[in-house]
DNA sequence: AATGAATGAGACTTCATTCAT
DNA sequence: TATGAATGAAGTCTCATTCAT
C-alpha cells in the first residue's frame, strides 16, 4: 500500500496511452480516461494540472522508454556497420511490438500537441536524451569510408526508412518480415557509405 | 463579376486547409472557418455533408496536387539514377515550399480520419493515382545495379528520408538548403543500388 | 397549362400532407417538401406566406373534404337511427382508408399548431361547416326515445369511439373489419337512448 | 438540508413535462428546460441519454401516475355498472385537474414520439399495466346483460367518450360539470348493454 | 487524498426564409 | 413567375474542469 500514489498516477498514463492511441486525443474524454484508468475523474487532476499536461506526459514516459530500449541496443563490440543495423533491427522490431506507443508518438508529433514540443524532439542535436553510446549514430561522427553528410540528412537516412516501414506495417498494408528488416538495415548503411567505382 | 471570387466550393477548401494545417482538426471550428472563407456557415453545408467529408475533400485536393506535380517531374531522358533524384528533388522542394500541404498530409495521414482512408495511401500497390512513368521508381521494378527489395522496403527507403527532412525544416530544427537535399537523395539511390568491392 | 397555378398549389398541399402525417410538423423541411412537391423552395413562399400557414392550409384542406363525405353520407329516407349508423359507418372506413389524412388530423389537434386553431374545431355548436342536414346528429337534436344530454356529451359519445377505433386500428393494434365497425356505431345509437326496465 | 429539493431528476421531469405540454415537443429547447428546472443544461444529460428519452421518460412518469390513480378507483363492492362509471368519473375528473398530464399524453400519443412506443399503449391487450382488478372493463369481460363486443370496440365505447369530452373542456370550448361527466358515464354503460324492449 | 455530480462554453448541424437572377 | 444558393439563428449535445463532500 506504499506505493498507492505512484501506482494511481501510472495507471492514468496508462489508459491515457491506450485512449490516446486507439481513439485519437480528442476522443479521448477524461471521465471515460477515469473510468478506464479505474479512478475518479477528479483525481486526474491531482496527478495532471489538465490534459495538455496529460498528453506531454504521456509523452515523456513513452520517450524515456523508447530511449532507454536503444541505449540498450548498444553493444561495443560490433562493428559501426553492425552496430546501427543492430539499432534499427531493434528499433523496428520495438515499435512494431509496441503499436500504442508508435501511434501516440505519430499522433502527438504530427498534432499541435507535438509542435508546443519541437525542441523536445528526441534527435535534436544537443540533446541530452540520446545515450552517449549512440550520439555518432544520430549525428553522423562515423569514420571509415561514410560519407561527410549534414546531421539532419544523417537522422533522415537512419531513421526516416524505419519510421516509414513500421507506419505502413501497422497501417496493414504489409506484414513485417525478418527480410524486410535485414535488408532495410542494411540498405541504411550502403546510403550511408561511398560507393565505390 | 463572377470571377472575382473563385469557386465558393473552392473558397471554403482554401480555408480549411489553411486552418487545419494551422490549428488542428480541432481547433478548427465550422463557425471560424465560415468567417474566413467569407462564408455562412450553412453554406459549407451545402458543399459538404459534414466536417469529416470536409476532412477529406481537402485530402483529396492536395494529394491530387502533389501526384501531378509529381508526374510532372519524369523526364524520360534521364537514366534512373538522375530520375530518382530529380523526383525526391521536387518531392522535397514542393513540400517544403508548400507547408500547409505538408502539415495537412502529416496530421491527416497519423490521425483517425487518415486511418479510415487506410487503403487510399499514395503509395499502396496497386494505388491508380500513381503516375504510370513513375510506377517503376515506387514498386522497385528498376534493373542495372538495384537491388531486388521487396516494396515496402523500396519505398521506405525513397520516401522516408525526404518525408524525415522536410518534417524536421518545418519544425524550424533545421534550415534547408542544396547541398542537404542533393546529398540526401543521392544518398538514397546508394541505398538502392549493391554495393561493389 | 391553364390550371398551372392551382396545380402548383395543390402539389404542394399533397406533398405537405404526406410529409407532416408521415414525419410530423418538425421533420418536414421546406426543402424535402418543395423537391417532393416538384416545385422550387421558394415557390412554396408565393402560394402560403410561411410554413405555418402552409400547416393551418392543410387542415382546411383535409378537414373540407372530409366535411363534404359527411355530408354525402345522408340518406333523408333513413331513420335516425340508420343515418346515424350510417355516418359512424362511412366516418370509419372513410378515416381508415385515408390514413394520412387521419394522422395528419392527429397530430394538427394535439399540437400548438390545433390549439391555435381551437375555435376551428369542426364539432363546435354553430360551427358553419357541418352540413345542415347532420346538424341535428351533431348537436343532439334528436327526438323519440332519445336522451336530453348536453351537446359536448352528446359529441364526445358520438364521436370520440368511432376515432378511438380508427386510432388503434391505423397503429396496428388492429385488425379493422365490419363486425367491429357495425357494433360500435349500433352501440352508439344505444349510448344515447333511453334503457327501459 | 437534502430535502428542500426533491430528487434533481424530478425537478427536470416536473420541468419538461410543464414545457411539453405548454409548447410542445420542439418549443421546448433543453437549455429553456434546464433554466425552468434550475440545474445546469449538462445535468439534463447526466440523467436522460438525449431529449428522446426524457420524452418517454416524462411518459412514463404520467403513465404511473395516472395507472395508479385508475387502480385506486377499484371498489370491489360496487356493481359492475356503478364500478365503470365511478371509474370514468375519476378518469374525468383526474384528467380534468391534470391538465399538463393530459395535454402532455395527448401530443405524445399523436405524434412520431408516440408511434414509437405503439405496442406500450396503456389499453393493449395484455399489458401489464392494467392493474388486476380492472382488467375486465379493460377487456370486455363482463357478465349479465353486456354485450359480446371485440375488446377494442369495448374499449373504444368507454375511453373515446371520456377523453373527448375532456379534450372540448381543456380547449375551453366546454365548461365540465358534474352532470354532464355522470351522463356520459351512464351513456357509456348503456352503450356496452343490450337493448331490452 | 479521492470522488463524481454539476456546470456551461462551445462544437456541429439543421432549416425557415430571403432575394438576386 | 419561378428558382435555389445563401444565410445565420437556434437547437442538441459533449466534455474539460471545478468543488463540496
Amino acid at each position: 500500500m506504499e506505493t498507492h500514489t505512484k501506482n494511481k498516477s501510472d495507471q492514468i498514463l496508462k489508459a491515457a496511452l491506450h485512449l490516446f492511441a486507439e481513439n485519437g486525443f480528442h476522443s479521448a474524454p477524461m471521465s471515460r480516461l477515469a473510468q478506464m484508468a479505474g479512478v475518479g475523474v477528479g483525481s486526474i487532476y491531482r496527478y495532471f494540472r489538465d490534459k495538455n499536461q496529460l498528453v506531454h506526459a504521456v509523452f515523456e514516459h513513452v520517450d524515456q522508454a523508447l530511449t532507454t530500449m536503444l541505449a540498450a541496443s548498444f553493444d561495443p563490440d560490433l562493428s559501426d556497420r553492425d552496430q546501427l543495423i543492430r539499432m534499427l533491427t531493434h528499433l523496428i522490431y520495438y515499435l512494431h511490438s509496441h503499436p500504442r506507443e508508435f501511434r501516440f508518438l505519430e499522433q502527438y508529433y504530427y498534432s499541435p500537441y507535438g509542435l508546443e514540443k519541437k525542441r523536445g524532439k528526441l534527435l535534436q542535436e544537443n540533446n541530452q536524451n540520446v545515450p552517449e553510446p549512440l550520439r555518432k549514430f544520430f549525428f553522423g561522427e562515423l569514420d571509415g569510408s561514410v560519407k561527410k553528410l549534414p546531421w539532419p540528412v544523417y537522422q533522415a537516412l537512419i531513421f526516416g526508412p524505419a519510421t516509414f516501414l513500421v507506419r505502413d506495417s501497422l497501417a496493414g498494408l504489409v506484414t513485417l518480415n525478418d527480410d524486410m528488416v535485414q535488408s532495410l538495415a542494411r540498405a541504411c548503411w550502403d546510403a550511408l557509405t561511398i560507393k565505390e567505382f
